[in-house]
DNA sequence: TGACTCTATATTGGATACAATTATCTTTGT
DNA sequence: ACAAAGATAATTGTATCCAATATAGAGTCA
């Protein structure tokens, strides 16, 4: 997840259209692109070097994935959530996430959950910086994910988790420091899904999420 | 839910991007545009009397939520969907539209409740024509789905319903007729949502996704 | 001063033109 | 007859061009 600002000149095989959707989601999920920017197709298309039309496609894709807007005729803007908006989309990922572990619990294995237990300790080590903490908080979800046998129920997941991650950032570079009980909080979720029940696994991420992301994101901050 | 096969003329102010989308997603959706169908770009185009810019357009959009699949260089092709993944998108809504019961439990109101009898009484009556049954069963569950005050998430599952429906269609026609016990299943659903306990309104939505829809489809026919 | 109209400019939507790539057909050799 | 190779056509990707629309600004009049 490198989001370095300047052109990403196009690298071998990488079509025009490709190139802008990857430079416009790394602007807005880095933050450098705010909600409500007016982007304007031109100006991004001289940035890359290349016709305004993949840009255009590019911003159709990223706007039908929720991060812009297209109002007719009158451009397209960064789409900027509310609290209210934020709220929802983490309540989405709650419900959808609680369910993966429902499926973990059953698939994962001794490995698995090792990997999680190693990404818990990089999760604390992490704490004080905001793009480690980002990294490390999503490798510990992605440890649980990645024995989740649904394909498209693992990349929704995903997706809502990087339209929300520019608030993320926003409030922890407003708090300048996660919480120890962040840690706590990943500790009890890791043991629900060891426990093997389906049920409490499913729960727990469900209420993990709920609360300590929408609380700190919506109550807090941003 | 207009599906008239025919070039839908470009009505006031519909931009012809937005015109190409409805054309494709209609023939997706009627199942005329089968899965797996290689759609070329001019041919939409010239058909529509527009060029080609928009249908790209269009169709990059509808590749983005899943009715498509463009492949580099190698034009799209509708999405064919095998019965695992018919059966992950029933799960997902399943577990979508079974949290959006738990807060439709406690905002629906006797109006609510009212009609959604009514979309019963309906539902029961079309169960002889596919189309008619589509039509009135999507309105059962939108009596519901009218009062969750999540935008987001109601456009979600929405937006997954559409995605089966044209194997919920396909799957109708062999069977002919949709049994009696869909009437009942649904008639129990009305009265767990009647019961105002958002946990038992949540179990029976998911259930009865995943027990009707699900089962039927996978494994009857499809 | 402030509202209004008209004009100039910027930006978007769409069409066409061209280049790059892939698919199809034909030819050739065995 | 079959496979490989080359030529040809079809299709996609991108750039440029033009028209339609929206935005910003200058001037005008009360």
């Amino acid at each position: 997840m490198d989001l370095s600002p300047d052109r990403t000149q196009r690298e071998q095989g990488q079509s025009a259209q490709a190139q802008a959707y990857a430079y416009l989601l790394a602007e807005i999920r880095s933050g450098r692109l705010e909600g409500g920017t007016h982007v304007v197709a031109d100006r991004i298309a001289s940035t890359l070097g290349i016709s305004r039309m993949p840009v255009r496609e590019a911003i159709r894709q990223l706007s039908s994935e929720g991060f812009m807007t297209i109002r007719s005729n009158r451009g397209a803007v960064v789409t900027a959530l509310g609290t209210e908006e934020i709220g929802e989309l983490y309540e989405m990922r709650a419900v959808l996430e609680g369910f993966a572990m429902r499926l973990v619990t059953t698939h994962i294995d001794r490995q698995g959950l090792d990997e999680a237990d190693i990404a818990l300790t990089r999760l604390d080590r992490a704490r004080e910086n905001v793009d480690w903490f980002i990294t490390a908080h999503d490798q510990f979800h992605d440890a649980f994910l990645d024995y989740c046998p649904r394909p498209r129920l693992v990349a929704e997941i995903r997706r809502i988790r990087r339209a929300t991650e520019p608030y993320l950032r926003m409030t922890l570079k407003v708090s300048s420091t996660a919480g120890q009980n962040t840690t706590d909080e990943h500790r009890e979720l890791l043991s629900a899904i060891r426990s093997g029940n389906p049920s409490i696994a499913e729960t727990a991420m469900r209420e993990h999420v709920l609360r300590t992301d929408v609380e700190e994101l919506v109550f807090r901050g941003a």
